[in-house]
DNA sequence: ACCGCCTTCTTCATCGTTGAAGTGCCACCA
DNA sequence: TGGTGGCACTTCAACGATGAAGAAGGCGGT
């Protein structure tokens, strides 16, 4: 910029002005400027001197518990992506993709070191180093689902605002769904309870209650409270726990309830992803859907319809936009109370009454 | 950093040094460095300045021709940002997206102040200015599909890789398979082929031909290409323009293509997506498939399987695992010559062979 | 003829950091 | 005792832009 300011013999601001505002210098001085920034293959003001200077960038960070290949995979954070954006995009903001690793010091410094002007962290473990990592920041920071808003407090972060939903209600609903058909074999598929990577495989009560992931938390109590409210005893029900939410992680799970005995005759899962293998586990082994086993998932993620799945219907596109309204907006405003949006039971083709031999 | 740099008495270059690199300052005062920095409230080193200074910023722009609201609608798209993050993630790279509006004003504006190091463009008519405004960054960029390499090298870009396919030569094969089947009435339904929103409609061939997306050119230019090859007057076959790439717009084309006279025995989609819509229509109307009317597809999107659908099957994850090894692997090298990644003609139960009456 | 005002451009300081090169000190070895 | 080397930190000078405030010149009003 120096360089074309000396060329034509004007200060660096007349050059400056030349790109941000036209109306500052007369037009034929501008275009003299441009053309001479042409010739000398000036690029124009670089963007991050800009963003230094003027203290904001234009973008908004989004820091997600898995890594981004995960997060395009699923059909629900693409939702939840594409509620960021909708908001976003009108107002010109972008949209950082911070990128994860298995790392925790990796991800910690990504989200450090990301050019932003405001953050969206979505589904973290209570004790995700991320989360302080980005609060530090001080940046504003929109949570969605995860951490809870509890957690949030503990930690003491100012400017969070937090959307998610009742996942225990939710929870507790699509259990009653079922004990309502008249099941009492329940059996639990979950995805990830920490962060770290555990053992797949059943786990007890104690380990569902330690789940450092509030979500899975929620939603297991909110199953056990149906069950146990309904006399059933939660010791019986086999809760599986996967370590992600994909269809492999579900048929795993699945396979696993399902060989316990007696057989249950329904199978919980914590999303559709992992209903969507535990349906076809079914397939697999000739267990007709609902007459043998009813399958319920969680989401109503876009492919749920087409499966037939009863769910959970949850607006994930809605909590993205609510994120980022928060963090658009927010400039000097208090961010607004945990924002809980509505969920509803979806029922469909995978689950029906009990078989009344089975009784 | 300054402050923390007084309160300690010690320069801010070791403020610095207790972040960036523990190794250069003793454990003993880089704790004090980073209590004091706690107590003060310091955020830590600014990464815009840092960025700044050190002349990268760790992020790929991607700038897309639709809005990223769009881009996470398309299977393909998705696919496409998988593929690129597969590669930017392990990198420790970010991805910003960069938001698309329908000035082109504020396409240019957005892809001229986005903080990165590199560029990936995709599917960019031939007069997008997005393109030229990118070019004049003299950021590193990664080409998918759009424009075309003849047309790069027109602009004059050094730093630019390219990759994509054949889209002349698939379609001309997909087109083959048709006749092959003995269709001889053939019609087509095409995504967009200039950037301003267009009447939609039936288009003759002089527009085919002067479609600025070269994609829908060439692609188009392949169905024809076969089609007189086989002895068909193109001038009889109904080529329906939408704007975009939706099951709504496939299934406004199919509706419009199969209302001539006489009846299409095929319709040609220009993707999978502009399929899904005209499957429907189809279904609607009663039509059976493959019976009384073949559908043909193209991507091999993930829906595409399900439903049945005769396609070709091409790789956009592999074009943006290209695209991004380009870019961040690049530094200094030449960008290879552009690529083609290989398609492949995937028969399903969309297509069969015309009826016997029909003839 | 003088004043004030607008337009157009300039000056100055500053955003917050980090590479490169430099200083001072101590230890170790011959 | 002098030389060599390494550690721990400092100094200096950018990186490239822009907000705020100021200075020339022209112009209309009284």
């Amino acid at each position: 910029m120096q360089q074309v300011a000396a060329e034509l013999g004007v200060s660096a601001k007349t050059v400056s002005n030349a790109y941000n505002r036209p109306d500052q210098l007369s037009p034929d001085l501008r275009e003299r400027v441009l053309a001479a920034a042409d010739r000398l293959g000036y690029p124009g003001p670089d963007p991050v001197a800009a963003g230094l200077r003027r203290g904001q960038v234009g973008a908004i960070g989004v820091a997600y518990d898995n890594g981004l290949s995960y997060a395009f995979a699923d059909p629900v954070s693409v939702q939840l992506l594409t509620g960021i954006s909708a908001v976003a995009e009108p107002a010109g903001a972008g949209l950082l993709l911070i990128p994860g690793s298995a790392d925790p010091r990796r991800r910690v410094a990504a989200v450090t070191g990301a050019l932003v002007d405001a953050l969206v962290v979505s589904s973290l473990a209570d004790d995700d180093p991320l989360l302080s990592a980005a609060i530090t920041r001080r940046l504003p920071i929109a949570v969605i689902d995860q951490p809870s808003p509890a957690r949030l407090a503990e930690l003491g972060a100012p400017d969070t605002s937090w959307v998610g939903i009742d996942d225990r209600a939710a929870a507790e609903a699509v259990c009653a769904h079922l004990l309502d058909l008249g099941h009492r074999r329940l059996s639990v598929v979950s995805f990830g309870m920490h962060r770290e990577p555990i053992e797949r495989g059943l786990v007890d009560e104690a380990a569902q209650r330690s789940a450092t992931y509030s979500v899975t938390r929620d939603r297991l109590a909110g199953y056990r409270a149906a069950a146990v409210r309904a006399g059933i005893d939660w010791s019986t029900v086999p809760v599986f726990h996967g370590a992600d939410s994909t269809p492999a992680e579900g048929a795993a799970g699945a396979a696993a309830v399902l060989a316990t005995e007696p057989r249950p005759t329904a199978v919980i899962c914590l999303s559709d992803r992992l209903a969507e293998g535990a349906l076809q586990v079914c397939a697999d082994r000739g267990l007709a859907v609902p007459a043998d086993v009813s399958v319920v998932g969680f989401d109503d993620a876009t492919t749920a319809a087409g499966l037939g799945l009863t769910t959970v219907a949850q607006d994930a596109r809605g909590k993205g936009e609510f994120a980022a309204t928060q963090l658009l907006g927010a400039t000097g405003q208090r961010p607004a109370g945990p924002r809980r949006l509505a969920t509803r039971l979806v029922v469909r083709g995978s689950s029906g009454r009990v078989a009344p031999e089975g009784a």
